[in-house]
Parts: C-alpha cells; structure tokens; sequence
DNA sequence: CCAGGGTCCGGAAGCGCTTGCGAAATGGCC
DNA sequence: GGCCATTTCGCAAGCGCTTCCGGACCCTGG
C-alpha cells in the first residue's frame, strides 16, 4: 500500500476502494496515526485552522461566543487559534502584521471589534474569510444584530409600560479602537424617545462601561442627581443593568416598584437578577459564525463570498424588573 | 542574497553580518513579508504554538487564566490554539487522540482539569510538556495553589471570628471528569473544623456546582432547613459565595449582621458584594503558567523536565461579608 | 607577503505530506 | 474470451522553509 493511497483515504476518500480506504482506517486506528498537521497544510494549503480575535475576555458575552465557536470548530476538525489584545494598540498591529501573516489560518472570526480599513485590507491582501460577530459595521460579511432596532425594542417595552421618564446608562465604547455597539445602542434609544415624542435630556444619561461594576457606580450617579428622577433606566447591557439594579437596592428603591430597569444582552445572571432583558443568544451567534467561516473557507475558493448581513435572532424575555407604571 | 541567509537573519541572527542582517529586515518590512508558519514549522520542527485545554469556559476563573495565558503567548509571537470539551468524553477523547496528534503544538496547558492515565500517557508519548493549572492531583509538572490548605484558611478565619456553627457549599465536581478542586476544599473545611474541635454534621453541608446561581439555590435549601442554623457559611468558590449572599438577602438575613460568608477565588464581583474571600489572582496564574510552558519547550529538548509543584500566591482578602460574632 | 583562523554566505538535502498523471487492475458486455 | 470503460493505485514532483556543510572571503600575526 503505497503513501499516496494511504492520504487519499483518510482525506477525501473518494477515489479509493472502500475495502482499502477500510483496511487503511484500521491501521490507522491500530498505529495511533494522524496525519502531520503542518505537513499537510504546507502540501494542500489548507490549515484546518480558524482564528479568533478579540479585544479582551472580560466581558461574558465574549466569551460566550467564543465557546460557540470552539465547541463548533472542534466538531468540524478544525483548530481554533484565539488571539487577543488588551487594549495594547502595539500588540493588535502585532496581530494584523505579523500572526495573519504566518498565514497559519483559513479564516478569521473577529468578536465585537471594528476594524480599521488598514486591518481590513490586509485581510483581503492574505485572502482570508472573514465575518465579524458583534460589531456593528464592519465591513466583510457582519453577522450581527441590529444594534440600534434592539435598543429601540427595549425602550419602546418601556413605554408601553407606560413610562415617560426614562434614563439610559451606556454608550461608552472600549476606548474608541472596538465595535460602536455603545454608540448604536444610545442610538436606538434616542429614536425610541423621539418617535414616542418623549424628551431624553442630558441629565437622564451616564456614561458607563460594559460591567456590573461601572453600572452601579453610574446608576447611583444618575439616580442622585437632584432633579426628575428616571421612572425607569434602559441599561446598554446587563452587566451594567444588573449594577444598577445592585445600586437602586443600595440606594433604598424597590425593583420594579419604584424603578423599572431592563437590559440586552440574556446575561447568564439576569435570571437571578429578575431582570428583563433582549436576548441575545451569543452562544448561538458564536456556533453561527463558525459554521459561516467553515462554509467560506470550504466554499470552492472564495467565489461565493457573502457580503449581506445576516440578520440574527433576539427575543425580549420579560420578567420581573419592569412593570406598569400607574400616573 | 540567498535564502538561506534571509532565513537565519530572520530566525536567530547568529553567524549573519549585522548590515546584512538589516538589509534583511528593512527588506522584509517592506515587502510585508512574514515566513509562512507551516513551512518554518515543517522544516524546524518547532510549531510557536501552544495548545490549551479546558473542559469550557464557563467560569470566571478559567476565563481570567486563559486570558493571562493568551496575554503572555502573545508577547512571546507564540499562537494559542484553544481546545475545549464540553462535558461531552467523545469530543476529549478527540482532542486528545486526533488534535493533538496532528503535532502542531510545542507543549499543552491544562486549566482545572485531571487528566486520566491514558491521557497523561498520551502526552507524554507525544513528548509534549505539559503544565496544568487549577487542578490537584495532576501527574506532570502541577501549577496548583494548595486548594487543602486555602479552604483550611478561609474555615479558620470564620473560626478566629467566633463562629461555631459554619455551614458550607461546594463539593460538587464538573462531572467527576475534571480535577477535584471541589473536593480538596471540602476536605480543607472538614480538617479545619475537626481541629478547632468543631461538628461538622451533614445537615450543614449542601452541595452545588460553582456557579452563581447553584450557589443561591444551595444556600436557600441549607438556610431553610430546621434545625440549627449556621452563623457563618464557607462557599468553595465565590460564585456559590454570591449566589448565596443574594439567596440570604432574600430571605430577609442581612450580611454580614446575621451570617457571615466567605469564598475563594477574587472574583470581579466579589468587591461589589463586599465578598471576603481568598484572591488566588488567576490572571497571573495564566501568565505564570504561559511563562513556564515557554521555558520547557525553549529549554534544550526537554532534558530538565520540571516535576515540582510550584506553589502560587494567594491572600486572604477580608472585606464586609465576615463579622466577629459576639455570643 | 603568506599561512592560519574566523566570519559570513550559498548550495542542497530534506521536513511529511498532497495530488496530477499515467499505469495497472478490475469488471461488464458483446 | 477479448476489448473497452472505469475504477483504483503508485510515482514523483513539489509545498516554503531550516540547517548542515563546505567554500569564499577577510583580517591578523609572524
């Protein structure tokens, strides 16, 4: 039995008789053998490799979508390489310049960061697929939801509850280098308050970063602050939202009494929590993206590369943090 | 100028001119160029490529490590290639019978898990070092804090703060595949209340997994239970620990006036609920362990083979949740 | 001025696989 | 049973690097 029919059979296996392409399995399983990873991509071109970049691990949407991609990418036999900065501008160029270039992968998936038209012509330079999951206008095939429509949803569930004075804590982007979900979130409030005819003045917004942490520090900013107070509080995510639920507990207020508050996101604690919230699958988005990737990179070579959005699916998963308000 | 040159400038610098040497990196920053990783790879055999393994990525803890690891590799120009199992044994079986036989990887990590004997073997056939982190009883090379010891440790502070009745929480493993953290601690409490000369009844013992909410449903059942109830309760991991600081809330108890609770870990949420607890600083278990993995593979093929623990930091961190209970 | 020793570079042989191409074998049909 | 169509297999040429080895060159000291 000669090399070659031994690779035909455990690639591809068609031009082989199935009687061999059995007995050479069986060897293989008898052996222990496997195919010398770098040898084969160095012969075929192809890597069996997907990477995966992303600013940093802290936030658990993140890394729910890394786990959906893992668990997906494992399935299918293929290698997943996880490359992160953390907020080094240095180490992200490192990433664009030197780790792509190795060119050890088929394929990229970058998780809510946005890439600069210099990153993003490099990728089309090394001809690597690319989707992005979590960004909101990136620029090769985004896999996203609509930022801005799902701000909108949760505000306008708001004011069905009857609330007209109505905060919103979010809108800090990580330090202006990643995705802008921030910004359209803040967005999509702003069109909801307005459409309803409703004022959303300066003093029912503070700023906050994506943790539970800065959500409490900012809820109890905006919950002090003389003047009207909020009936309600749309939180950009629920880390920030659980923290202002912790901070309005803190402050004395009963949630949803005396302050309805809801989030994005489907956070693994806003079940505890009560809160109501957007779901947002991002396990399901992690396991969707992967499967696109692999179907680019198997897609005989790029013809077909799809540049439409895909629409992903949310729900809003009401519970106990909302209620009617009664004037 | 030859190839050859060109690859030793890039590679080692040693036996090449220094003007040459230049001439080759100025030339290659302009041309973008980066030798291919699977020929460089093929050729040397040294992959710059680290595999991770973990059963997922569920929890704080295992995400703070892996970021540390990916932070370290990447400074290094070495790729992390990701492995996870979500509690399935075939997709284990896989990573270690197919994935890691592909020989793409200069040495693994393992994060909180044990390996088997089959599989420490297999590792080892491969001629992989190894290093594991958060596990207890792994076989090769271990990077463990002393999970007896930090649960004696937390037991002894509720102890030296006059409690006499302490409940604890834990001792559930991830399926009994992974490493018995779980246990340790549980056995850490049992050995810190039996010296002290303390009961440790069974009726004051609940099990959960480590996650947040677990810990609340847990805490719930061991608090609801007639009989005597604990003045103080030991969670093996902060998750439990605030799960059951929200469960005591909503009973009506108030921390740390009517129970005092601690965990292990530092958890990013462990401020914010004033959680006293053991800060085992996981990020920089990550790098640590990225730092020695690079040593044993850049070590001369593996002739000094680490096999002692290295034992790793960790600090009691007193915060709001413990009080001295006066009798 | 020449020998000797270093330093630096180029040639060439792989690393372990994939795959196009042609040869061999197999089977079907008249 | 012979011939063609079809399947199945082996040969050999790479894939893009690394690295051993020998040769060219330069400098120094005698």
């Amino acid at each position: 039995m000669s090399i070659s029919t031994v690779s035909r059979a455990l690639n591809r296996g068609d031009q082989v008789a199935k009687s061999t392409r059995e007995r050479v399995e069986e060897a293989a399983e008898r052996l222990g053998y496997v195919p010398s990873g770098v040898a084969s991509s160095l012969a075929s071109g192809r890597m069996r490799n997907i990477g995966v970049l992303m600013p940093e691990m802290d936030r658990w949407f993140r890394s729910s979508v890394l786990a959906g991609i893992a668990s997906t990418l494992g399935k299918h036999g293929y290698d997943l390489t996880l490359y992160t900065f953390a907020s080094s501008a240095e180490q992200r160029r490192d990433v664009f310049h030197k780790f792509l270039r190795r060119q050890r992968l088929d394929g990229v998936i970058t998780i809510s960061m946005d890439m600069s038209p210099d990153e993003t012509q490099e990728l089309s330079r090394l001809r690597l697929p690319a989707i992005s999951v979590g960004g909101s206008n990136s620029r090769r095939a985004p896999l996203s939801v609509d930022d801005v429509s799902l701000a909108r949803l949760a505000t306008e569930h708001l004011i069905a509850l009857n609330h007209r004075v109505i905060g919103h804590i979010g809108g800090l982007g990580d330090a202006g280098i990643n995705c802008d979900v921030p910004g359209d979130r803040q967005r999509g409030f702003s069109q909801a308050m307005e459409a309803a005819g409703l004022p959303a003045p300066a003093s029912l917004f503070e700023p906050a970063e994506f943790t539970i942490e800065a959500g409490l520090r900012a809820a109890k900013q905006l919950l002090g602050r003389p003047g009207q107070r909020p009936t309600a509080i749309f939180a950009a995510c629920d880390e920030i939202a659980i923290g202002a639920i912790i901070a309005a507990q803190q402050l004395g207020y009963r949630i949803p009494e005396d302050i309805s508050v809801i989030g994005i996101d489907g956070h693994e604690l806003s079940e505890i929590y009560a809160l109501t919230t957007i779901d947002q699958f991002p396990r399901r988005q992690g396991e969707l993206a992967a499967n696109l990737i692999l179907e680019d990179v198997t897609a005989s070579d790029r013809s077909s590369a799809r540049t439409e959005e895909t629409a992903l699916p949310y729900e809003l998963a009401v519970r106990g943090s909302t209620r009617l308000l009664h004037d």
